[in-house]
DNA sequence: TTCCTCGCTTGATATTGGTCAAGTGATCCA
DNA sequence: TGGATCACTTGACCAATATCAAGCGAGGAA
């Protein structure tokens, strides 16, 4: 309960409420509470019963799913986002684990108020249906990313990415250990060096975290990016969510064949 | 409009419908309509803007997604399934091609009414919220068996899984042609034979679209199934929804250990 | 029936990616 | 300041998978 207001201005941003009335914030926000954990907490284990909504403040949350003693990173979270939706929405157990990278501030909201007031109010059950359908395209794109691309391509494509996000500057910082974005892109860290080492050749030097894409045209031959893969947003200029993204996508993919433009 | 009435129980019994008020299932059903279309046809191109939520209602479908003259195979539909829900409430493109594997009767609803339908009743906006989550986590599977698990271990966990929803007969047969599950599982065609050929050690043997899997426990222990990854839903007694099995494997998966017991 | 097509299988080979092991460089702590 | 830890890199090797090519066999058409 120990809340900033400004964090709560922040929630209330959220595609997820940024539509909803006073009435529906209040409810949905009631028993919240907000909590701080260090570096590399597990939040949440898969298979655990999901009580909560969670949205990731500050820091950085990793979802990773699990098999036979290996794991693999389904999706790295900055501020701000929520997470596990769709198991609060079902109140169904997590099919993924959730932990924090960094030092963060967590959010939970009650998924009993969450569903509640959904069944109250058809603009907020329309707000979080839309958010799903986000999350389930992001997932589209991730599943065709994982089974049409190469481990080159698919660093190639992250790297095209991340110079969109970041503003086209040069040299981008990678947001994340190598290790955790390796497992990211579905591939083992010695072979993200060797993925790095083999991009030499069309331009990128890597020096430690800061990774300058020399030539960007070549690389972009090399990685072919596609609207209906690659969502390439515009900068962070505000906080917008995975419906957003995708809203975006939609008005101006068809024509976004190149995003150096 | 030439929609037996039969055909309109069934879709009035999908999760989504069952329980709509019968105004709410007149509006989104209305200005609906039935089209039979051949084996192989389109219907929807990737990219396409989607106007209709589709639902299967005899035949086929496939989903699948394409890069750089590769295709692959996203899912397979087989009826009752409605298909491309998150576009539609997202008024955006899709993201895969739909296209049928049979003779196919497919409802098209308005995803115009839709959205009007779910703006004004909060209990249909949720049953979709509901959908959209199963569908979601039916990708986060998809995900994780495509990253953690190798070619065989995929095979054997579908033989695992179809074994399951045909009610553990034997042989079991599979439903699409092996070209279509190669391309499902992530893997060339060849490999998929392949793969079968290395299953013989563990009681598989395959004559055409007949399999019988000799020894389910020695199968079992290569497969290693999860309830986290494989939704082993029981044979299809009725129609039932995404979110229906997601339900259904949330209240059982946490003990169901073994698919034998 | 005969031939053709097509889905599938099988083998040889190339490519990709994973594993193991050693070494480097940076950071943090005593 | 030395030494430990840890992330990362690099090389050698091995396993998994794709590709290319040839062959097999069932089903359909002339």
């Amino acid at each position: 309960m120990t809340m900033r207001p400004a964090d709560l201005d922040r929630v209330r941003a959220l595609p997820l409420f940024a539509r909803a009335s006073p009435e529906v914030f209040r409810d949905v926000t009631g028993g919240a509470f907000l909590q701080r954990f260090p570096a590399g907490t597990t939040l949440l284990m898969e298979g655990d019963r999901v009580d909560f909504l969670y949205v990731l403040l500050d820091g950085a949350v990793e979802l990773q799913g699990s098999w036979k003693e290996k794991e693999t990173t389904l999706a790295l979270l900055r501020p701000v986002s929520t997470f596990i939706l769709a198991a609060v929405v079902l109140d169904a157990d997590a099919l993924m684990s959730a932990r924090t990278l960094e030092r963060s501030e967590i959010l939970m909201l009650s998924g009993e108020a969450l569903r509640r007031t959904m069944r109250q109010d058809a603009d907020f059950s329309f707000a979080v249906a839309q958010e799903l359908s986000g999350c389930y395209r992001g997932l589209v794109r991730a599943v065709k990313n994982q089974k049409l691309r190469g481990g080159v391509e698919r660093l190639a494509n992250y790297l095209i990415t991340q110079r969109v996000r970041q503003g086209m500057c040069d040299p981008i910082v990678l947001p994340h250990e190598k290790r955790v974005l390796a497992s990211l892109l579905g591939m083992s860290p010695e072979n993200l060096s060797r993925a790095f080492a083999s991009l030499s050749s069309y331009g990128v030097s890597v020096h430690g975290a800061e990774v300058s894409v020399g030539r960007p045209e070549a690389l972009e031959r090399l990685a072919r990016p596609h609207p209906l893969i690659d969502n390439h947003m515009p900068p962070p200029t505000e906080n917008i969510g995975k419906a957003e993204r995708e809203r975006w996508s939609s008005q101006t993919g068809r024509t976004c064949g190149s995003v150096l433009g």
